[in-house]
DNA sequence: CTTTAATTTTGACAGTGTCAAGATGTACTG
DNA sequence: CAGTACATCTTGACACTGTCAAAATTAAAG
């Protein structure tokens, strides 16, 4: 008999414990402050135990970024009836704040490390690309609120914005570039233009 | 007397080949296939001999940075006489382009892993910050050859678009949401948006 | 209780960055 | 030329990393 709901392991549900305790140690001593054994040892555990849960120090953290992608997406949820251009500057900031509060979690997610070998876990993947699909549909309803600009595609001005958001992330957190203290006029920028490009009056003479 | 023009070293200037070997190495097995170890062994010399021509295995890699960032601003140089959208499309594909075929430079030059340490080599700061005062200048330049949009900032629109090309590059690098395939069209919407922003018509109607 | 399977540990291996001491070669000084 | 000073390179060592194989421990099932 078990003795508790759900803990058929010895000590306790090891794996949890393992992710949590990972994901401590990564947002307190940075990337390089987690290793397999130094995680073992916080624990009280040897240096192999974790290999029985997580077959490799990727899949372990392919876990970390799954749940910070679950964290994540509870920005997107945000649809107002209707969208004003101040309110692209705050979704701006949303992003920007998880990426900046959450930066170790968001270097996992997005970082080349993970996504480069081609090997992400199954359920990160779904996790992750649920997260631009519904950022693809925040995008359509957006466009719906409006008289749409019928020049606009609806996935590449996903794919823009987001790569703005994104490549703003990174150089804050980076330290390239950008300064944390300017971030809200960034932002201010940012969401501005987003706003004239999803409305932009195709009726406007082209200056070119 | 020194056996030619600039040799003060038993292996010739060996400070040169370790860059070069290690650029190559680099850019053949990818961040990982990189170690110092193995990189002295490539050109045939002890373990640690390259530590009497850089402090660090950072500090090496601070060398290639920079180096990659003297490659990388000859992107800013076209100053066309006017501007034109397919310019902006054009400028944003050159910059995708140095970003994705120098993949290992780029990562180097705009990875954490160098500006996260905050102990960037003074020259690689000096050619980093270069670059980016180089495109600054650029939109100047940009904005004087139409009636500029007095609404715009020079500095935080250089900075979202720089975050934009920034983030396709990263994007498209790791693979993550975006497709090389489709790098034509992100290019040409991206552009675009860029395009309408430094020039939109202040008289128009804000749709908010 | 015995068998089976899950879980953890110990020991080992190859690889890493980097330091300290010594060896070797090069350049300048008398 | 001799001898000293200095730059460069090598050898040996240390602590650390990820990970495998085999043995030991514990829990669950028959």
């Amino acid at each position: 008999m078990t003795f508790a709901s759900n803990n058929p392991y010895h000590h306790g549900d090891l794996r949890k414990i393992l992710i949590n305790e990972a994901a401590r140690l990564l947002s307190q001593n940075g990337e390089n402050g987690l290793s397999m054994r130094k995680l073992a040892g916080e624990i009280g555990v040897s240096r192999t135990a974790p290999y029985h849960h997580f077959k490799d120090k990727h899949e372990l953290l392919c876990a970390i970024a799954e749940e910070g992608f679950h964290r994540f997406d509870k920005i997107f949820v945000l649809d107002y009836p209707t969208i004003s251009e101040k309110d692209l500057q705050d979704f701006a900031r949303a992003y920007l704040s998880f990426a900046i509060d959450s930066s170790e979690y968001y270097d996992l997610m997005f970082g080349g490390k993970l996504w480069k070998s081609k090997v992400l876990t199954k359920t990160l993947k779904e996790a992750a690309y649920a997260c631009f699909r519904q950022y693809v549909e925040q995008v359509h309803r957006w466009q719906a609120s409006r008289p749409p600009n019928p020049n606009l595609d609806a996935l590449r001005y996903a794919q823009v914005t987001w790569s703005a958001l994104h490549g703003m992330s990174r150089l804050l957190i980076d330290g390239i570039y950008l300064d944390k203290a300017a971030m809200n006029p960034i932002c201010d920028q940012a969401g501005t233009m987003f706003w004239h490009s999803l409305f932009e009056d195709p009726r406007l003479p082209r200056q070119n």
